[in-house]
DNA sequence: TCTCATTATTGACATATATCAATATTATTT
DNA sequence: AAATAATATTGATATATGTCAATAATGAGA
């Protein structure tokens, strides 16, 4: 099931002798999930440090209408909501695996105990730690900052899979509904920004859309 | 000037011995600031870490119609913004002072050379960094998540400071406009959750304003 | 205490975006 | 390829909040 192989493969422990790989596994168990499968709830307490092994899993609250509002989507190898672990917090917000997948249980109490001292180990926390504010200022800058014309012209000239992703998928993730970014598309290939072809859409004029979030 | 006196007296180095205290001075300078004067602005490159000795810094970023959108005040003895420095990125927000104020800025190369191998230290880093993410946190969960009443609420019930403090203070922390909350206000006053006396507002009925934002 | 400046409130109106319902388009299954 | 389901578009309308302008309340200096 889990094996050190396995845990050489995460970049974060890369730099572990065999020794420290072998106490890594004595402390850590392998959870798989299905997709829509939950893995925590916002508010819950956090037990274990979280890695994502496999799969997609993404990071939401739920708003007063019950609208998901998606933080972020992990990938593998990422730390999940390790801060809420660090601080023995309740989670900041729930998260779900997109796909099938799995998940690395790390006993947060021992790994702390015997990694902490390990440089190589901390600037890899450090680095995950950063990168969740990173995440969440993209957040900010996105949704609180710009209106959803903006909004939609930054994700799509920033995100190249943007224009291939389902609308109600990008919609959900820009905090707006299907119908407004249908109209933003039609406005913006009215302006000749972008072109539809065979279903999905084509940038034409990076600059121009620049423009409307900068 | 910068004395030892002064970096004993920030929490973050409490547990430095004198050699390394002296050691931190001789890598830090201090700099006061005026109310209203910038410290950095968003985009800029980061160059020193630098931490909050006097006064209150707000960090803000500005949207497309120039309005401030404040992420959160600091008092002393915080960190400002060093993820950028961590991560050689341009800051992600402007920062200036609300109050005349003095700040401490550390080469941080060579704070990195001499204390990250300082387990307190970066316990330290560590703390500040989970800090920063709770603060955007919290933007998100107020300005993403919540509508404007139930911000209102959420904010009042939350900080006491709130209700003693001026309305187009409190609207802009909030991203309203003033008039937006004095509207709400007097649906408080008319629903009973809040009284009007000399000038500053009280809570009445904390279990109903919780209602609206859980 | 009176005056002036600042801050807060109120009303009328504008605007962005959501909601709902109908229809069109695209994808999937048989 | 036809049938069905899923997704996208469009129009009409609703709603929350912003904007602007007028007035009221409050605070600070003479």
């Amino acid at each position: 099931m889990l094996s050190i192989d396995t845990l050489k493969k995460v970049g974060i422990f890369q730099n572990l002798n065999e020794r420290e790989l072998k106490l890594l596994l004595s402390i850590s168990r392998k959870r798989n999930f299905e997709q829509g499968e939950v893995l925590f709830y916002e508010k819950d307490r956090a037990k274990y440090l979280t890695l994502v092994l496999d799969g997609v899993v993404k990071i939401y609250k739920v708003d007063p209408k019950n609208n998901e509002i998606i933080l972020h989507r992990f990938i593998p190898n990422n730390f999940v909501a390790e801060m809420a672990v660090f601080e023995k917090l309740p989670y900041p917000a729930s998260a779900a695996f997109e796909t099938d997948g799995s998940i690395l249980e790390i006993d947060f109490e021992k790994f702390k105990e015997y990694f902490f001292s390990n440089p190589e180990i901390t600037l890899e926390l450090f680095k995950s730690l950063t990168q969740k504010i990173k995440y969440l200022d993209n957040v900010i800058a996105l949704t609180v900052v710009l209106d959803s014309t903006a909004r939609v012209a930054k994700y799509i000239c920033e995100n190249s899979e943007a224009l291939s992703m389902k609308h109600n998928k990008l919609a959900q993730y820009l905090h707006i509904t299907p119908e407004t970014l249908s109209r933003i598309f039609k406005k913006f290939s009215k302006l000749g920004f972008v072109a539809k072809d065979a279903g999905s859409y084509t940038i034409l004029d990076k600059e121009s859309l620049e423009i409307l979030f900068e």
